[in-house]
DNA sequence: TAAAAATTCAACCGTTTGGTTAAAATGTTT
DNA sequence: AAACATTTTAACCAAACGGTTGAATTTTTA
């Protein structure tokens, strides 16, 4: 019992997830994804709830595991250095191997976190607080400049989340225009951590 | 007869505007755009069309103003350096001021840009094509460093819409966190580009 | 194998949604 | 005032949607 029907609901989830990801909460249709999940639709009420309490299992899994991935990595290494190549690194592959992260923070911030739960922007806080407490700790200890550790943050977050989403777009740019396609513009989520490591890097070191 | 026209229509799309911006579109419902421009429906179909056409509409609106806004104040200045200044401060100053750039930005990205015209991928290849000359000249120059300039363009993009965007995300957190609370946090838009700018510069110099 | 849990099936319900329509009313132009 | 364009009114429609139900069926557990 235990472990089908928790298979179900993961799969479900799952599914979900993709779907949350690709169309947003209005543009999600429950049917939809049980259709996609191969269940039935009474299974997923059976199972989960209804639409909104899907969606939140959607947002712990998604957020709460991608968090938490940084959190660890950044706790596991000690300098303060080390600590911000681990958050971008950690953030970029974990949030591009469960692709469906950025997308759907993207979407929830967009909308001003309205559907977001208190766990989820307790999340948040928490991976605000992992870099920002890193870069005023090399502060204090002389090694980065006096910089304003939220905007580094800001732009950390951003520039993953951005690159990640963007690609479509990026081909369909490339795609219109060739003569200007650049395959710099199409790393992995490892050349692109190291990428935006070297610019943070730069960008605060003293 | 076109003066009023005209004004009509106006008036229609910046209050699509505001909705799209709030709720996306599966979550912008027509009669509510109609209801809250103090226009009845069957207006809305007569002036501009159904909801496509609308979301089109308010999309060359807010895409074309603010990527115009941006060419024009990087073509308006010299070294690569200011011109990377006017880039940020214009980008964030203007999407900030057309309050409702930077959400549906993001949400097209996060979908893919599937409902994006080609006019408006267009926009974006202008946008980035703006910042990316600007860096490979200060490099070509011996001015900057060998970055990147596509990941410049991203933290600089992402940053400023992710910025402006979790404004409400932000203050809840910092509601529920007061000790927490940090007035570094809660710039304005000339400030936040300040900083912006700070980073970006510090990131490329040579 | 009997009881319990999970899943399917398929019809159904009330509501919302995007969109249309025709006629009447109101403005605008010339 | 005549012709034209615009806007309102308000009812209507078909489709889609989220959600429910209860009986039947399958699977798991003990």
């Amino acid at each position: 019992m235990d472990r089908k029907t928790g298979r179900t609901a993961e799969k479900i989830i799952k599914i979900a997830t993709e779907i949350f990801a690709e169309q947003g909460y209005d543009g999600a249709k429950v049917d939809a994804i049980a259709k996609r999940a191969k269940v039935n639709k009474a299974t997923l009420y059976y199972q989960i709830g209804d639409k909104a309490a899907l969606y939140s299992a959607v947002l712990d899994r998604v957020l709460g595991q991608t968090i938490d991935d940084v959190c660890h990595a950044v706790m596991a290494v000690d300098d303060p250095e080390s600590k911000i190549q681990a958050f971008i690194h950690t953030l970029s592959v974990s949030s591009h191997a469960m692709n469906y992260t950025a997308p759907i923070f993207l979407r929830e911030v967009a909308s001003g976190g309205g559907n977001l739960p208190d766990s989820a922007v307790a999340h948040m806080g928490k991976l605000l607080g992992a870099l920002t407490t890193t870069i005023q700790q090399g502060i204090d200890a002389g090694l980065f400049r006096k910089v304003n550790p939220f905007f580094v943050h800001m732009m950390v977050l951003g520039g993953i989340l951005l690159y990640q989403t963007n690609e479509p777009i990026r081909r369909r740019n490339a795609a219109a225009n060739p003569e200007i396609y650049n395959p710099d513009y199409f790393l992995t989520s490892d050349e692109s951590a190291e990428q935006i490591f070297d610019l943070v890097l730069a960008a605060i070191r003293r």
